[in-house]
This record gives structure tokens, sequence and C-alpha cells, in this order.
DNA sequence: CGCGTCATTGAGATCACTCAAAAGGAGTGG
DNA sequence: CCACTCCTTTTGAGTGATCTCAATGACGCG
């Protein structure tokens, strides 16, 4: 079982490219990703720049590979896989500030303290870029510099929806909203809602109890808005319930 | 009294310049803001290109220049005054995500729709730039967007901060963390907080309620940890109890 | 002085939390 | 294949922090 209260680096780091003396752009160039992150703005022909700054990484589940507080020494662009980002409080209390997936960009930061602490939710694979080398690479690509931007506003509209939720939401309304952010997210029509975290993330994101989670859980099934399927899976019955529900008009 | 319901562009706008008929760049080159905000960037020589993009505005107290949902015309950068940001649910509660001050930039958005709303605390004096314009702009200086990234980058680590607050912190942590933030803010050492927000802004600040916020102000009081002055300000009389309380330790 | 608004204080209600126990699932080893 | 363990999830009962409702006090303004 993975330790949580241990954070280390238990990644294994490796050259996006083994072959040869220069690292290879053929990585960046085959990446499945790149159409979604910040790399779409870099160019085929300058694309070996992008290869030759980037490290890939392994990170296993419930492995933490950026910690609170630790020094920001890298940049990280998620190619594979969820992680959670969160805060915490001396006593052991923990807000999860958000869910990344592949293609988000993460790091982003003034001081050269990380504000946040982020940890594997399944097996995550991800690009690491170091401070001096990500500088270097926005010197050179400026247009990298407005894709960053457009992330930071979409996420910081994401922070503001999450404060209006933990400031001033009801459990229901909570959960209804996450389940009706998740659907969203994994841009399936059928209203099956894939749910890699457990309970005491969903908890811990939603700034409830597991306990309230489960029970809210519950009651939206006995109520008919959605149906639980094995394997963390949900499936949302009535959208329109659920979709009033989450906005308050209940 | 300002209406609350109606949130109108209530604005006297006029060009920074009226001398002349191009716009003069003394306004600009003169501005004490300056030096605290994107402006910044922007060299003596080529001040003129900003200062003809930039439309000076002045709001009253109360007033919405900003509209939740409503279309994303503009950018602003506040040179006077403090506003609130808010988000709101169709049955009237309230969430405000931020209080922005002399020299922030407010209406980072890919949507065009504004994500959230805005008005005026005290009288408001700001820049206001058009989209199309502020596009130009960036494109002939790449360092405004730099500089945009940074801000946004600090946005985002007070959104989390704040999102661990309302998920996680009591209300008198809430409370506490509050005047800290305030005090830091307002970078006077004295300890005495301005508070130009009345209780019910603070109340939907904390995700708390009117009466919440008074009970913890009172019971603050009565433990020394603040002095409540006349005309909306307070002293802090015991910064380590208070910063104790902030971070949960207590 | 009288009015409206904002802030404070009190009493009771409620939603979510805490504590506790049982049920469900996944993995391991006999 | 089953027994066992560990962990997660669910459900129940009671508590408590915050909210709601209500009244009073303080302040500014015409």
């Amino acid at each position: 079982m993975p330790d949580q209260t241990t954070c280390q680096f238990e990644a294994r780091p490796r050259r996006i490219s083994l072959a040869g003396a220069h690292r290879s752009p053929e990585y960046c160039l085959s990446c499945g990703v790149r159409g979604r992150s910040v790399c779409s703005v870099v160019d085929d022909a300058d694309i070996a720049r992008l290869a030759e700054t980037a490290v890939e990484t392994l990170v296993l589940p419930g492995r933490c590979f950026i910690e609170e507080g630790g020094p920001a020494t890298d940049f990280f662009n998620i190619t594979a896989g969820t992680v959670k980002l969160f805060k915490a409080l001396p006593d052991g209390r923990r807000q999860i500030t958000g869910f990344a997936g592949t293609g988000h960009f993460l790091g982003l930061a003034v001081s050269d303290h990380y504000a946040f602490g982020a940890e594997a939710l399944d097996t995550v694979r991800l690009c690491r870029f170091s401070r001096a080398r990500m500088r270097h690479l926005l010197d050179d690509f400026p247009r990298m510099e407005r894709r960053l931007l457009e992330e930071a506003s979409n996420e910081l509209v994401a922070a503001q929806n999450q404060m209006l939720l933990l400031g001033r939401k009801t459990a229901r309304e909570r959960v209804a909203s996450f389940l009706l952010d998740r659907v969203q997210d994994a841009l399936d029509p059928t209203g099956v809602v894939p749910l890699p975290m457990t309970r005491a993330d969903i908890a811990d994101y939603l700034g409830l109890t597991i306990e309230t989670v489960s029970r809210t859980l519950s009651w939206l099934r006995r109520e008919g808005m959605i149906a639980i399927g094995k394997g963390h899976a949900i499936h949302i019955a009535a959208m329109p319930r659920l979709e009033a529900l989450a906005s308050g008009d209940a």
C-alpha cells in the first residue's frame, strides 16, 4: 500500500529518447497528447528543442511527485493518467484543489516553492521540464506563454466555480456538480462517469466527509438520478434533474 | 442607495487624454499604478501605444461593471479603489471569489462571457481595454503576456488557498485567515486592517453568514486577539496567536 | 429627530460531522 | 477453492458548529 505521508520522488526518470547521442524528436512528434497540450504550439520543425528539454517520468499510483512547500524545481506535463492536487493543514485536514488529467500542465508558480502537492491516482506518465530549461523554451517560443496563459485562465475559472461550490452549495449540490463536471470531462455522452478516485478523495475535493459523500450518493441512487455500477463507475440516469440540483434550482 | 440587482454600466468613460487630436502618453507615464501593474513592462518609448489603447473609466460605489455571464468585451486594470469579484446561484446565494485592489488586472477569460461579476466597493478608477485592442497590444508586447501569466499564477495560488479555507477551515480559522491576508495586503506593519467591505461581503467571501462573522469577530475581541475600532478598521493585538489560529495549529 | 442600513446578540433548528459497526471487494496464502 | 486479512464503502445514532429567525443597538443622513 502506498504511504501517503511520505511524499517522495519514487519516479523512474529516463530521457525521452534512448537512441543515439542526441535525444530524438520522434517521441514528441508521435505523442498523442501533443495536440491537447502546450506542446501543440511548437512546430514540427522546432520539436527537437522541445524533445531535448523534456524528461519522461513514470509515477506509480499513490505516489507524490510534487511536495507542498518543497522547492519548485520542475514543471510537468501529464501525458497519461490522473493526478490529484491538494493543500493540507498541519493537523492533517486536506483540500484537493483539483484533478489534473492527460494534457494538463502543472507547476505554474512565481514562488520558488510549490504551493500545492500532487499525487498520482493511477499510473501517471509525465514530461518534466526543469525551471531553467523551461525559461529558455519560453524565451524561444512566446506562443507557449500565450498558451499557458489560456490554460491558467481556464484554471482560474474552474477555481472560481469550486469556490462557489465550497462556500455556498449544500452537500447534495456539491456531489451533483462533481458528477456533472466529471461527465463533462470524460466527454462521454452516454452519461457514464469514471471515478478513478476514492470516496476520501471526493470528500477532500468537495469539502465534505467520506460518510456524507457516501450517504449523498446513496440518496441520489434512491431518488433515481444515478445508478452505481461496479468498479467505481456511475451512470447518470436523470441528467436534467441532476443539473437542476447542481445549479441550486432545486 | 446603489441597487445591487441591476448590474449596469453606470460608469463615465472618457479617453485618457483630452488634449489634442492624439491621445497623449503623459497620463500613463505619470500613472502611479504603472509600476505595480502589467503596464510596467511597456517601455517609456512605447507608452503611447498603451495610452491610445486604454479608456479611463470611473465606477461609483456599489456599481457593477462586470456582469456575470455577460459578454466579455473588455479587460480592466484597476488604478484606484477596490472591487469585489463574485459568482452567484440562481436563488441569490453569493460567493465572493476575491477582492481586487489597485494594480490588479481583470477579465482574463478564454470564453467570450465573463465567468464572474465585479462590483465597486468604493469609488473605483480603472483603465479599460477592448478585447480586440488588447490582443494587438499583446501581439506587440509579448512581455505583457509573461507578466499576465505571472499575475494569473499568483491568483491561482490565492484561489487554492481560498479553497482550503472554504473546504476545511472552521469559522474562527476563516476569519483569522482573512484578517491576516488583509493586513498582508495593506502592507501596514502596525497591524491595522482597513475593511472597506461590509460584514455581508466578508461573509460571502468566507462562505459564512453575517451573524457568524460578527460573532466570530466579537469572540476574537473577547479573546484579546483583535481590537475593533471605529470606521471598519481592526487592530491586530496578538499576531502570533491569530497566525496559529489561521493555520489550524490551535 | 426620524428613518434606513448595518452590526450585534440571543434562542432554537438543522445540516453535516463524529463515532461506531457492519457489509462489500480485492489480494494473499493455504 | 476457500479462509483470512486489509481496506473501502455503506449505514446508523447522536452530537455539534453553523445557520435561521428575531430583536436590539449603533451609525449616518436628510
